[in-house]
DNA sequence: GAGACATGCAGGTAATTAACTGCATGTCAG
DNA sequence: CTGACATGCAGTTAATTACCTGCATGTCTC
């Protein structure tokens, strides 16, 4: 599967990013920190992380019998620069267009 | 399903991604032409439009026995707005307590 | 109106997924 | 060393998904 699908596809599911919200509010949780509050079983976070940390999304690190958590806003940087700058881009292009005829149009009046 | 959901799930597969690509490259596609080219039944692609339409990704027009298909940027813009931006903003931000870390190793030189 | 064409609609199936339970392993603290 | 604690690992299940096939409907063209 190739990179960016991982990400979309981690990044697909409500539960997942809010995980990534929780590291984003405060880095370095642990698992059971991150398990409190949510209606679900250890194992099943245990299963979204492993999705994240496939696709590069988090990064984790052991201390002792902890294993720490850490967010890595990388790949959706990548995301915005490959597949959503584009789109972006045409709405910059739009403006300049309109931009341009609207000049054209003062022109023809000369 | 929350709208945002919706679109993360769509963009989520490769093929739907694809799908949004042709149309971004020539806009207002029919159906069957949308489906040259690929390895799939018609009635799969027509599964996968309707998941990009329920999405908001596109919006679809009839002209007689044909259907239309136009891509619509908007709620890849509420991904950006709500979701990456933010991401994007951290990397300011470091770069600015990076400077200011700077700065202030300067002053304390003085 | 007949035949070609564009698409819709209704199942059906195999693969994937998201959740669970139960038990095992490894680490800390007294 | 022992008990508490953090996490891993394996297997099960129900829901979802991404396909397919077959047939129906509606619209052009001659």
């Amino acid at each position: 599967m190739k990179e960016i699908d991982k990400v979309f596809k981690a990044l697909a599911d409500p539960s997942r990013r809010a995980l990534i919200d929780r590291l984003h509010a405060k880095n370095g949780q642990t698992l059971s920190e991150l398990c409190t509050g949510l209606d679900m079983a250890r194992q099943s976070v245990t299963q979204h992380l492993d999705l994240l940390e496939a696709a590069n999304l988090i990064s984790v690190e052991w201390r002792g019998r902890e294993k720490l958590h850490y967010f890595n806003p990388v790949p959706i940087h990548k995301i915005y620069a490959r597949w959503i700058r584009k789109f972006e881009q045409d709405r910059l292009d739009a403006l300049l267009d309109l931009k341009n005829e609207l000049e054209n149009e003062r022109n023809d009046d000369e």
